[in-house]
DNA sequence: GCTTTTAGATACACTCTGTATGTAACGTAA
DNA sequence: TTACGTTACATACAGAGTGTATCTAAAAGC
């Protein structure tokens, strides 16, 4: 369709087209997603706020689930390499760890994050999937730093300790992303990969 | 209606008649919900497995959530008894933390309950009534036992280890009903409660 | 230019949800 | 024990949402 300025559409190589329109989703996705909640939003709504039609969700992803994923695997994606950022320039696995904590919250810290990936994509995604989402983003850190302070620790109960561990990470970031105070949160982390390694 | 050999249908009183569909409701929302999921269970199907109409599934809840709410609710009042029961006779603080762990798992580790409780409700009740839901049955516990060993530490800090270690717990209770091994997350629970307290 | 492929829009059949309304069972008191 | 009020439950209905099938348009490749 042509503006009223009669001014043509402007020409877009396909990839151009399929990038903007699944960006156009993911976005309208994530807003709609964190203000309503997943089960409250429906597809009519969503593609309304993208500026397309259900025909091209339904092209792009195979359902609204599918759409969620894309949406939690763009957000655990920028976790990573945030993190990667950070910790970049740091090579004793310890002092990464403490680095990579911080930069763990900030990037948790983003408007939203939290509630996709640690409260909603749990139930959406089912938990399996949902840790492993955020699996590789983070916790790889935290664990090198706890092997490199236990160098004697069974494989094991060095992934259970990892496990527990990063539970208690992401427990902090929903809790500040609602409201608590940041502080108090790093205190305890740190007081518990501290203990752990002592 | 009576059945076919005429036999005059058992006459309850109104609070039997209420309990014993509420019960066969929340039975079903447990076994369908458990196995097939919230979303992906409809409320034909649940009242098709209670045997009752919607209509009684409407009576006695506002919502399909609603139904989810009192499944819930019932499954954490279980995990408060268990968990009081036996911690019953135990004082010292302390000791009650390391007892209550315990039947923490125990009661956790009924088939399809850490589902409900910590990979569903989040996300179907909200972070904040979830957490609520789980707070008094077992992490008041955790929170004495702390106390107890580190007298002098800063409320807010206190509530913020309580809070980081009790979704420790949830973490591990998740992964050992998705069949991983208990003993290193009770090795890894231990260590950090143990360090917390040194 | 013509054909194939990909993007996207429209139309449809189906299911589910919540509500409104009707009926049966129970409680109670004259 | 019967008449009335209330609570429990069933049936019927309107609306919305989901996913699919089909059709059109735009770009890619020859």
């Amino acid at each position: 369709m042509r503006d009223s300025k009669g001014t043509a559409p402007a020409r877009r190589t396909q990839a151009e087209r399929r990038a903007e329109t699944r960006a156009a989703l993911i976005s309208a996705a994530r807003e709609l997603f964190v203000s309503k909640g997943f089960a409250e939003t429906g597809t009519p709504a969503l593609v309304g706020k993208a500026g397309v039609t259900r025909g091209a969700l339904y092209h792009h992803f195979e359902d609204k689930t599918d759409l969620f994923r894309a949406l939690a695997i763009k957000e655990a994606k920028a976790i990573g390499e945030f993190i990667d950022e950070a910790t970049r320039e740091v090579n004793d696995p310890e002092q990464a760890m403490i680095v990579g904590t911080n930069a763990y919250f900030d990037a948790m810290a983003v408007p939203g994050r939290a509630k996709i990936l640690l409260s909603d994509a749990p139930s959406i995604l089912g938990f399996s999937e949902a840790v492993a989402l955020t699996k590789p983003e983070g916790s790889e850190e935290l664990k090198d730093g706890l092997r490199s302070a236990m160098p004697n620790i069974a494989e094991a109960d060095l992934n259970a300790l990892t496990n527990v561990l990063s539970a208690a990470f992401d427990r902090a970031a929903l809790e500040i992303s609602e409201g608590a105070e940041r502080t108090p949160y790093v205190n305890a982390l740190f007081t518990l990969i501290g203990k752990a390694m002592a």
